[in-house]
DNA sequence: ATACGTTCTAAATGAACGTTTAGATCCGCT
DNA sequence: AGCGGATCTAAACGTTCATTTAGAACGTAT
């Protein structure tokens, strides 16, 4: 249960509270909790570093606080792609997928760097929409191990190419972000997700 | 140009320097480089933090001697697979990727965290390994747009698997680090990188 | 046995860290 | 006008950090 220790009388009437979780986010994302800093965070938000505990109760908290945020952003999509038409839907899954980590490159590294950590929000994330997923694909696609593997790295094509963005920059020869490379991948990671729907025909 | 400030006339008869190496390794490989500590370091290598800036100069020059190691390392894994017949060229990366990434579970979470950091060893990797690597690629597959993104994706099905680990466990329904399914990962890659292969034929 | 360079520790230094505290300022309500 | 809670800052606290320094211990060669 991911909650602050904060007073339960703050209002936060200028919006300063989202500032913070807004410049948390930034942060921690660029270095990271261990390595990121609360003073460096209240410098973002134009607040004093007290202020984090003022509102979240404490460096942690407002760690915990923006890992939660964003992984129920991510959360949100994928529900939303998974609802709907049975027909398409692994390729509506890659899409909305790789829509998210184009559109939110800040929460796609916060979330890798919670992954590195081990940390445990990431064993509740596999718990409440991994598991989840697995049995709506079993129900859909069966238990063949090959279909599995292939859905393995569908998601491991879609996180990887924004992951390894640096070093695809010098194999691709173009910006990985810019519109049309972009573009291009995301017509390939469909291609690819179809190419798995249609296996099971 | 990576290099410790050490003083040129440290002997290291007891193997200490190769200690600290070592336990750097692990500590950066676990927590970074700035959240990594040197008192740790020398805890781990059992002696004091002062033995790190003695043999290597600091902090930042031991990190770089363990990432410059780290893609060393790689490389010549890489290296060793591209070398020899041009046949099978695809299937032999894709296994030598994975060989080294499942055998060096510490150097695969190091080499991330050095992607994640954007440290510029990052972008002398890329212009190292990759740009070659992508020249190599040309005169074999040509420049079609689908086998460059059929790479990328078989790239990012390598290193998915093992980065998304907590992840996979729950879709997967088993350890993705036990042999078995470490088995059955290791032969969809290669048919995966076959397919790449004769797609071209 | 003595001298010397190498290896190592313990202690000190100064900066940065997260957090706490005391109090100033602000604003709505009576 | 003045009280009271909400918001915020500046300063201080204790801890940890990387690094430097002085010197002890060690092995080797003379």
């Amino acid at each position: 249960m991911i909650s602050s220790t904060a007073p339960e009388n703050v209002k936060d009437v200028h919006g300063v509270r989202e500032r913070i979780l807004t410049a948390g986010r930034a942060e921690f994302a660029q270095n990271g909790l261990g390595a990121g800093s609360v003073r460096a965070i209240g410098e973002r938000a134009g607040v004093t570093a007290a202020m984090i505990n003022y509102y979240f109760g404490g460096k942690r908290a407002l760690y915990d606080a923006v890992v939660s945020e964003a992984q129920a952003r991510l959360g949100r999509r994928l529900s939303a792609a998974v609802a709907g038409d049975r027909a398409g839907l692994a390729p509506r899954l890659a899409a909305a997928h790789f829509d998210f980590l184009s559109e939110e490159p800040e929460l796609q590294r916060l979330l890798l760097r919670e992954v590195l950590d081990q940390g445990q929000s990431v064993r509740e994330l596999a718990a409440r929409y991994v598991q989840p997923l697995r049995a709506l694909f079993e129900q859909h696609f069966g238990a063949d191990d090959e279909a599995l593997q292939l859905a393995v790295s569908l998601f491991g094509a879609v996180a990887g190419y924004f992951l390894y963005e640096p070093l695809l920059g010098a194999f691709l020869g173009v910006d990985p972000h810019s519109p049309g490379a972009l573009a291009r991948r995301r017509r390939h990671v469909i291609r690819l997700a179809t190419h798995l729907d249609e296996m099971n025909r």
